[in-house]
RNA sequence: GCAGGGGUACCCGAGUUGGUCAAAGGGGCCGGACUUAAGCUCCGGUGCUUAGUGCUUCAUGGGUUCGAAUCCCAUCCCCUGCACCA
């Protein structure tokens, strides 16, 4: 067959979208499966990490409509956000032009990869039909009190003209351009996800997430134990409140530390002399840049705010100073200082002079009255406590103790704080979902009216590279409105809504993508989301926004009545990172353009080496996929991708392995080739390839089953060649075991390589696609374990004989002609079956194995005795290094051996071959003492182990 | 610093409920068959040693065990995430 992977595969794409064989419909009587990608945001071509994400999500819907699911597999684009915006800008046109033209490039690289989407269910999340749903969403969420507009101080990138979410922000600098953010104050929208932390979090422990995921979510949640404390401000009336996890250590508070940016600093200092300098660390902690901030780390600074607070505990008066290592965010920007059991604080009183107490005992033995080193942060007996009923008391006690005196007092109470912030919704952007409010200056704020939606982004908005600011605040059109509840003129919300609202549902809206009424009807989403997506697959950088993001919106969802799921993705496949090599200097631990290849390290001048990085364009080590699948085709790429690696691991990009696995799928036509036109011929071998074939299958499953890609195509495309090669080697002809493989293999081709398994099913006379295909799942036939056991055994003396041949020409002057097998002797095996006969009964081989083979027939004769003995043990117990046989062989070879089955008449049946197989002319074969003891290898035989010598 | 994951032969990579492990599979390299030749395909070899034995190997050093790549402890190194979170 004549391998043209550009005429193939186009052909199969069009059979398969002309017969509509991805077009999924709930269908009760099937198992459903929903295998989902994470959305691409189109940005012209697809790339390599893409097409191993789809490469992955298209071989488990195939695999998983094999087997008979009903598969909904969806694709659609994440399509609003910034870069189409400021393409837009760069080219003065409309951000919707470049986001229209970029989706139909990346579709058409995806469609020539041959994936099965259902492409009836595309959408794209800056179209009105997808995002006015978005805003349906929205009002909801204002229904259920989800939704609340406060003022903030936000994050500012100048660059960008954006607001950024905490999130967006990476050590102080944006995301998307690293120019450092200022902070703003701005009325903003806020989703109130803080209401669900909990189920957040404590769902976490359900769910079948990758465990850095998981450890990255809780982090991000944050949640942690403690105890409000107030201490009330001396010659005040205010109070500040610390949250503190220990509260066990309050006797060792010996002052309060609050952030630079907290509002009381200004109160207790203004107008004295240490106003000028708080305010001079608090400018200082604002403009930090990012080096400069992990320098300061090493450093506490501080400065005392010329006030005392008492310890509401014991009435002890204690200094108030603003530290520049307390953080604003978290908490309550305040933390009670406690020296001797908390390092930061420990530092802070050493650079200040102020008291360190200890209040808990690290040890009995420890002197107290050494002045310490260092904070004991961990948990002990309370001791030095001025009231009376806590010294003695220890961890949660201790905790429990402090809070509940501290309730009683009513100076503090037990409480939870999280790390998790609300969630910043609102963009001052064009390119994402107006948020569908209206400014009234009578009415205040007002939803827009359901039947008033959708509020569109307006298209005649033109870009440009000096425009700043969002271009719908000048939109007189989209701005001047009337108010729904008091008709008066009103103005429309100019925010957008952060992208991620976007994807924080559209797995949903895929079950019902064309749903002209609601988001999307609940018995469909109950359908298609039964125990969540099933298999979700994308990369580790959404471990946390996203994938938090959408698990907020499935409860909130499920609580508003929408659906039945809480968490919307039961498994969840992160693909490792695709690497290639890039040139790196070793001494400097830098990684270089591609250009600098075989060059000197710029920064250095030393010699560069090479190692794998990750394929970025920075390092211009990146590889097109176009042009790939020009080379060779999409089935050799995608083959590549899935035998290169599981998919969570990280995987090397090499040339040379994409033409060895090009060179696969040659082999892979050669043998199809080789089996289509044989004609009727039986022989023994056929029973050992339906053996084999039955037996890969059963395992392909198992593993594919279990998403391990790698291993099942190890088995359909490499294990199964194989086998058939060997089928052929051994004499094999048969056309109707040939078919019967091919039928039973080639589906297995399919997830893998799904053009060339089409072709090969159309060859071998199936009329219907193959993508139609329920696969047949074969049963276990109770012969095949002896079967395959006794082709076992041809190949082992085939590879031991190979081994000792290139031993036996070193001591043989003649040319070697033939070889002498000698098998173990009646007496050997019989021992042998005892044992197994015994080992089936859990019978205790050391304790009595050796009055048990002293009673045997075998042990009678005394000039035998010692070999005999000998036997026994090397079957039963084992040498030092390895376990009596009878622990190690098979179960099939414990069934040659116990049946009795005439080894040398097996070998006898297949002497040609052997003889083939190890370049002689003749093999000799008989039971050993039935013939002449050729090289003495008559001692060696074993049972399966027969002595082989050349002559 | 904290958390998660790792370190396996020339390279990639499987194997981690201890024995069937000198360790799958692939790449590369070497050799053979086929072919006029190339390509493609097929077969074999690829730690040292040896008529089937023995030795040294799975980051390093200890330990448990009759027996360890696999279990325990310590150390070193790499990746990823978070980072003064009270």
């Amino acid at each position: 067959m004549v391998y043209d992977p550009q005429e193939i595969e186009l052909r199969w794409q069009k059979e398969w979208s002309d017969a509509g064989v991805f077009e999924a419909e709930i269908d009760e009587s099937k198992p459903k499966f929903y295998c989902l990608e994470m959305f691409p945001y189109p940005s012209g071509h697809m790339h390599m990490g893409h097409v191993r994400n789809y490469s992955i999500g298209d071989a488990m819907a195939r695999f998983q409509r094999l087997m008979g699911k009903n598969v909904l597999y969806p694709m659609g684009y994440d399509s609003f956000g910034m870069p189409a915006e400021n393409a837009a800008k760069k080219d003065g046109g409309h951000p919707n032009d470049v986001t229209h033209s970029n989706i139909s490039s990346i579709r058409s690289d995806q469609e020539r990869m041959g994936y099965s989407y259902d492409w009836r269910r595309f959408l794209a999340t800056s179209n009105v039909d997808y995002y006015r749903w978005n805003q349906e969403m929205f009002l909801i969420l204002n229904e259920s009190g989800l939704i609340e507009r406060r003022m903030a101080p936000v994050n500012w990138c100048v660059d960008c003209d954006t607001v950024l979410a905490n999130e967006q922000v990476k050590n102080n600098r944006c995301w998307r351009c690293g120019l450092e953010v200022v902070q703003r104050d701005m009325a903003q929208w806020f989703v109130r996800m803080t209401e669900y932390s909990d189920e957040l979090l404590d769902e976490l422990d359900r769910i079948s997430f990758p465990e850095n995921v998981k450890a990255m979510q809780r982090n991000w949640i944050g949640r942690s134990h403690g105890a409000h404390i107030d201490f009330p401000v001396i010659d005040s009336d205010s109070l500040i409140g610390v949250f503190t996890t220990r509260p066990d250590t309050i006797f060792g508070a010996t002052f309060v530390t609050l952030s630079p940016e907290h509002p009381l600093c200004e109160e207790l200092c203004l107008g004295t002399e240490w106003e000028q300098q708080w305010r001079n660390l608090r400018d200082e902690c604002a403009k930090m840049s990012e080096f400069e901030r992990i320098n300061m780390l090493k450093e506490k600074k501080g400065v005392f705010l010329g006030r005392h607070a008492i310890n509401p505990m014991n009435g002890e008066k204690i200094p108030i100073y603003a530290g520049n290592f307390v953080v604003a965010s978290y908490g309550t920007g305040a933390v009670m200082a406690v020296p001797g059991h908390d390092q930061r604080d420990f530092d802070f009183a050493k650079a200040y002079n102020l008291e360190i107490r200890q209040v808990l005992q690290e040890n009995e033995e420890l002197a107290p009255t050494s002045p310490p080193v260092r904070a004991f942060e961990g948990y002990g007996p309370m001791i030095n406590s001025p009231v009376e009923g806590f010294d003695g008391l220890s961890g949660d006690d201790a905790k429990n103790a402090v809070i509940n005196a501290l309730e009683v007092k009513k100076h503090g109470y037990g409480t939870v704080e999280y790390r998790l912030k609300d969630w910043l919704l609102s963009r001052q952007r064009f390119w994402g979902t107006p948020i569908p409010m209206i400014h009234c200056k009578s009415c205040g704020v007002v939803p827009v009216p359901r039947e008033n939606l959708p509020v569109e982004l307006p298209l005649d908005v033109v870009f440009s590279e000096d425009q700043s600011g969002n271009p719908l605040e000048s939109h007189n059109s989209f701005v001047q409105t009337n108010c729904p509840s008091c008709g008066g003129d009103a103005k429309r919300e100019t925010d957008t809504m952060d992208t991620f609202y976007d994807s924080s549902w559209y797995f949903m809206r895929f079950c019902d993508a064309k749903n002209e009424t609601s988001p999307f009807n609940r018995e469909v989403v109950d359908y298609w989301m039964g125990d969540g997506v099933d298999l979700y697959i994308g990369g580790i950088e959404h471990a946390v926004m996203h994938l938090l993001y959408a698990r907020f919106f499935t409860k909130f969802s499920r609580d508003a009545g929408m659906n039945e799921v809480g968490e919307p993705f039961s498994r969840l496949v992160c693909q490792g990172m695709l690497n290639a090599p890039a040139p790196y200097c070793v001494d400097c631990n830098s990684e270089y353009h591609v250009d600098n290849f075989d060059l000197d390290c710029p920064s250095c001048g030393k010699p560069l080496s090479r190692r794998q990085a990750k394929m970025s364009k920075s390092l211009g080590n990146t590889v097109s996929p176009e042009e790939m699948i020009s080379r060779f085709g999409a089935d050799t790429v995608r083959l590549f991708i899935l035998f290169g690696a599981n998919p969570e691991a990280g995987m090397e990009w090499s040339d040379s392995a994409l033409e060895a696995n090009h060179r696969q799928m040659f082999s892979l036509i050669d043998a199809v080739d080789s089996a289509v036109g044989l004609s009727d011929y039986p022989s023994d071998i056929d029973d050992w390839l339906m053996s084999r074939m039955r037996a890969s299958q059963e395992k392909w499953i198992e593993v594919m089953s279990d998403v391990s890609l790698r291993e099942g195509v190890m088995i359909s495309h490499f294990e199964m060649l194989s086998d058939w090669n060997w089928y052929l080697r051994r004499g094999g002809r048969d056309r109707v075991t040939a078919m019967t493989f091919l039928k039973g293999w080639i589906p297995m081709l399919a997830p893998a390589t799904p053009h060339i398994a089409e072709e090969f099913w159309r060859k071998v006379g199936h009329a219907d696609i193959l993508a139609k295909l329920v696969m047949p799942i074969l049963e276990p036939n109770p012969g095949d374990t002896l079967v395959l056991a006794l082709e076992n055994f041809i190949k082992k003396i085939i590879s031991s004989g190979r081994n000792l041949r290139t031993l036996a020409e070193r001591h043989s002057d003649n040319e070697i002609t033939k070889v002498v097998i000698q098998t173990s002797p009646q007496w050997k095996k019989d021992l042998a079956s005892e044992a197994i006969k015994l080992h089936k009964d859990d019978f205790d081989f050391k304790e009595k194995g050796q009055s048990h083979v002293k009673s045997l027939e075998a042990f009678k004769d005394e000039s035998t005795r010692g070999e005999v003995f000998q036997t026994w043990n090397s079957i039963t117990i084992g040498g030092k290094k390895t376990r009596g046989r009878i622990h190690t062989w098979l179960d099939g070879e414990r069934e040659i051996i116990s049946k009795g089955i005439n080894e040398a008449e097996v070998i006898k049946d297949n002497s040609d071959f052997i003889a083939s197989a190890l370049e002689v002319e003749s093999v000799e074969v008989y039971v050993a003492g039935e013939g002449e003891d050729v090289g003495g290898k008559s001692r060696i035989s074993f049972p399966l182990e027969p002595g082989i010598a050349f002559v």
